[in-house]
DNA sequence: ATTTGATCATGT
DNA sequence: ACATGATCAAAT
């Protein structure tokens, strides 16, 4: 989806473009943007993801960069229901199991990716229409003194536990905040981890993601939900 | 082949 | 209801 729109010069900018977009169905913002509507998300379902950043200016998907680089600004939709309840976690980043993750918390991939967001809440869950779904009004978000403590001590877990090359026992279960899960086309999408005994194997492609009692605290805070 | 965007589907 | 593990598509 190549971007209709250009980049906004600055965060007000676009903070407004958002405020325009709150209450809006994604059917009305398609068709600003002149896209078709999947009934459904099972074979779309970056889709509403996709449309927001096309109609808000970033820059193309699919490159490793913030949406809005000269702005620093990460953007990701939270599916949420009616009452303003997060419905799924968030996605961050691989999880890489080579050794080749950041020594330290305040170098990783997790602390800067998160370090602004703009949350776009989309209210409606899978027994909405994509088409009727509606999006909620943005927060541009950077994490609390406590945010940050929560993340940084998961984060410090989940990488010791990967630099022990102990990977196998990984599971979704570590973190209470952020968690480490599968990622990929498959659960055979394999990539290189270095084993406890320091050996090259391979194991199941993984990710970062916020639980979405995380995400869940974090409009809770700003919107007094 | 990889990174982006995530939600689906199943079990407890 | 909720968490975990599995999966889908587009762009590069």
């Amino acid at each position: 989806m190549r971007p209709i729109v250009a980049p906004p010069t600055d965060a007000s900018e676009l903070m407004q473009r958002c405020r325009g977009l709150a209450g809006r169905t994604i059917a009305e913002v398609a068709e600003q943007g002149r896209v078709p509507v999947p009934a459904n998300l099972k074979r779309h379902k970056g889709f509403v993801g996709n449309l927001l950043e096309r109609v808000l200016g970033a820059t193309a998907a699919s490159r490793a960069e913030p949406d809005f680089p000269h702005l620093g600004i990460e953007m990701k939709t939270l599916p949420v229901t009616a009452q303003g309840r997060v419905l799924q976690s968030t996605y961050v980043c691989t999880a890489p199991l080579d050794g080749s993750m950041a020594p330290t918390w305040e170098a990783s991939w997790v602390c800067h990716k998160l370090s602004q967001v703009l949350w776009m809440p989309v209210v409606g869950g899978p027994e909405v229409p994509v088409a009727e779904r509606v999006v909620g009004s943005a927060l541009l978000w950077t994490p609390s003194a406590e945010e940050r403590a929560d993340l940084q001590r998961d984060w410090e877990l989940l990488a010791e536990i990967i630099a022990r090359g102990e990977h196998g026992n990984l599971d979704a279960r570590h973190g209470e905040w952020l968690q480490i899960r599968p990622k990929g086309s498959s659960s055979l999408d394999l990539v290189w981890a270095l084993s406890e005994e320091g050996e090259w194997v391979r194991d199941q492609a993984r990710g970062f993601y916020l639980r979405p009692r995380f995400t869940r605290r974090v409009l809770s805070a700003n919107y007094l939900i």
